[in-house]
DNA sequence: AGAACTCTATACTGGCGAGTATAGTGAGCG
DNA sequence: CGCTCACTATACTCGCCAGTATAGAGTTCT
């Protein structure tokens, strides 16, 4: 819900705290605090993971105490969630954008490609990938497999659409999936935000690799 | 160290706790308790996460206390550690096998390609992939980035070696070689040993998609 | 037999960190 | 002014778990 509504930008919160400093603490600021409670987590579980990070860590980044968070947020774990969807959202949104539009199914998924490494590269894209449904009750979980499954099937479907108006050599639909968020999910491993290439510049050459393989034609 | 010496059948040490059970003892079963040790934890953080396994549970599952695995193992970190190596070195092994040999570099990566999955789907792979350098001290955590980097520079080479001989169109090798990387690792997130496919057949289709490329030729 | 060594269990400690009880503080309002 | 509500801090509790002190059991060697 929180999702796509979370600041993407990294330098506009940056100095979210300041927030909590300003004097005139208007009570529409609820919505953003609580926003920054949640990006200022998914930064922390970023740098240390999530188990390495305590609330206290998190509160004392925001120059806050604990109680405070659970003003916000219910526990831990709803935190971990948030950061979760907010990412997945992102992608789940690039995924509808295209939903039946015109053009050729290859392209259509390249734009999602696209989008996908935009997400990833994001504060979220850490928590998105890499926290796991174990650290989750099953409640929760079961949302986030319900949004990985929605990816998923929405990059199976390209494939086959592409197979059907031609734009798609025949090849494994699963197995392509597979390969391509492993590949595109992967980014939140290696990216660092000072990187020299930018989530567009990594996507084109995924975009080409994928589009063309390896072998010389 | 210990690494390619673990076993890597599944069945093979599916009831290595009868080892503790069985009357006769001997000294030189040492090294093997040490490596059923390794193996019941690989597949305990790989069930509920490093974090949320205990050292209990793991003794527990080998119907041992805790103490028994203090002595195969200095602490928890170099448990995790040891699962971590053996499966890198599986992996470095496949890339050292061919080091230099003859025949295009692309059937070359793709041999290395198969070796990878076959890692990835083992007991380790998830260790390998999904354990971080966040659990392990500095010291440790240097000694896997070391390994880890050593993979990610032979699938580099490798495809260098491709260009050079023809063999590999011209692409950023560094993005390719992430790509690969990631979409292998990937492999240790959805793979389950029930799985329809084995490692074999998984990494045939990857290779056919990484060959051939998504655009119809 | 008994010394020395290896391995294992029982039963602890010590600390960390999630979550909370309680008590403010200040803004808005009548 | 004094009531209420939203927000925040101090100062706890409580459970879990990594790691250990200690003691005992079995084996091997002399």
């Amino acid at each position: 819900m929180a999702g796509k509504r979370v600041n993407r930008s990294a330098a506009q919160l940056a100095e979210a705290r300041a927030l909590w400093r300003a004097a005139e603490s208007r009570p529409r600021d609820r919505e953003r605090k609580r926003e920054a409670v949640i990006l200022t987590a998914a930064r922390a579980f970023r740098e240390r993971g999530y188990h390495n990070t305590s609330l206290d860590d998190i509160a004392g980044e925001l120059k806050v105490t604990k109680p405070t968070i659970y003003h916000y947020v219910q526990n831990k774990e709803q935190l971990l969630f948030e950061c979760f969807s907010a990412g997945l959202k992102q992608i789940i949104e690039g995924l509808e954008e295209i939903r039946g539009a015109d053009g050729p199914a290859r392209e259509r998924l390249e734009y999602v490609i696209t989008r996908y490494a935009e997400a990833i590269t994001s504060d979220f894209g850490w928590c998105m990938v890499q926290a796991e449904n174990q650290d989750l009750s099953p409640t929760m979980s079961g949302k986030v497999q319900a949004l990985k499954s929605q990816i998923d099937q929405g990059l199976r479907r390209l494939i086959k659409e592409g197979q059907l108006d031609g734009s798609i050599r025949k090849c494994d639909p699963k197995m392509t999936a597979f390969a391509l968020a492993g590949a595109l999910n992967w980014i939140a491993y290696w990216y660092r935000a000072d990187e020299a290439l930018s989530a567009q510049e990594i996507a084109r050459r995924f975009i080409d690799l994928f589009d063309l393989g390896l072998r010389p034609r």
